[in-house]
DNA sequence: TGTATTCATTCTGTATACAGGTTACGGAGG
DNA sequence: CCTCCGTAACCTGTATACAGAATGAATACA
């Protein structure tokens, strides 16, 4: 304990926000397992800011879920069973399902579908290309995602959206990097692809339901990927948002 | 200014329960605005708190939907468009769809399908009645939804939902009891119970996508009530959530 | 008269001090 | 050896003091 020195955190706008990045860092970088407490002086000493900032972060981040409150005051780091991760992804369908009916239903204006065929054709061309930019199609995959959302124009929706994909586990490329270069992660990538084509098609097409249900079964993949790597053995550190599983109850 | 006395919030266990409590009626009597600026100090003054529950509370309340968080610091009251209230009241009825349809493909055990047509006895029950007891209805009614998101076994799923509810217009019964003792309204209440029914027969008979999609029905409802209010002209301080409608932008 | 500038006020963001409660540890008794 | 209890340390909830930024008004100038 040399003193104030941030530990998981860059210095920030604010000090709430280092504080909100800081904390969040240090779950996802499993500093913070499952069930520890986390202590406002232990955090104030680790980052560098005063108790507010933290106090603030904390009940910011009891809202994403990444903490619970304990009956007698102050928080822990929440765990997630196996079960809690497939019903986020599910949410997350359901979710982006209905954003794409939303778009389906309420139509786009030609700028948006030419914006959303020119991601889906980069898209394309990382899949073509043969070292696989992992990091690039993580990018454009989420930026495909982001986009349909966008095109619902709710922001009710939007908010909803953005809470379940604050869950480490519960975002659009969620597990896709973790078995690299396996001839079936590239199936795999392939499919999901052929479904976001899909997916454009069913909204330009006005087809709301259509688009509804392919986006459901686009988030699903997420899902046999989780399972793949359960069964697989956990190497625990290699995926991100893993060791917030919890095995006990 | 009579100096610190509690207006909208009586004393609760703690302070910042107070607060959030506090604030959040004072939005739901109308006594905040939309677009009102919520400050701290005057709202220390109002509740008679401190400045870091206050502080608190309006965290939580931006979170919760109810505020917007400025961009030079500082928070204002939401308000919200019709399409927003509406596209509310539609998300409820993908995330309660989404909860029968959970229910249904997981199962119930014996004594849940009971409970459920307890209540719905019960309700039935308070429908007979001649004088009709709008507050027996309302919370049976909430219950019986509760009970259903219960049935679905995802705390994730209920948490979700838990959001979406917590808009004061997104309720399982918003714009229920506005239209009081019209003979439309009834018949509205009649056809609610009917596919209350239909949605726990699809649940027991493990019909996942019949329940999803009468839940989804059963929540437009509300929006056909929202539409005869905003149709009969806005009496705005009759209905609950009613004058956080925005008609500007 | 319109506009830009400057200054004062007010607010939020931040830090810290204080009090009550909770928890953990150690000792005494059964 | 186990259990119960008391004490002490710690931690959170709360209140308040301080600093910087944003806001608004008043004024000087074009």
């Amino acid at each position: 304990m040399s003193g104030a020195r941030p530990a998981g955190a860059r210095p920030a706008e604010s000090q709430t926000l280092s504080a909100l990045l800081g904390i969040r860092q240090l779950i996802l970088d499993r500093e913070l397992a499952p069930g520890d407490r986390v202590s406002e002086l232990v955090m104030v000493e680790r980052l560098g800011v005063s108790r507010t900032p933290v106090r603030a972060a904390l009940i910011r981040l009891e809202h994403e879920g990444l903490l619970t409150a304990l009956p007698g005051g102050g928080y822990e780091v929440r765990g997630f069973s196996w079960q809690e991760m497939v019903d986020a992804i599910e949410l997350r369908g359901v979710l982006e399902g209905t954003a794409a009916r939303f778009a389906a239903e309420r139509g786009l204006e030609p700028g948006r579908i030419r914006a959303l065929e020119d991601t889906l054709d980069a898209l394309d061309a990382v899949l073509a290309a043969d070292p696989l930019d992992m990091e690039a199609y993580i990018a454009l995959n989420r930026s495909f995602h982001e986009a349909v959302v966008a095109c619902a124009r709710s922001s009710v929706l939007r908010e909803q959206l953005e809470r379940v994909v604050a869950l480490p586990f519960a975002g659009p490329s969620a597990f896709v990097d973790t078995h690299g270069t396996s001839r079936e992660a590239q199936h795999s990538l392939v499919i999901a692809q052929s479904q976001h084509r899909a997916v454009l098609e069913a909204i330009v097409m006005r087809q709301g339901m259509r688009a509804e249900m392919l986006m459901r079964e686009h988030a699903r993949i997420a899902r046999r990927n989780l399972e793949i790597i359960t069964r697989a053995g956990l190497p625990d550190g290699a995926v991100p948002g893993l060791h917030l599983i919890r095995n006990r109850e």
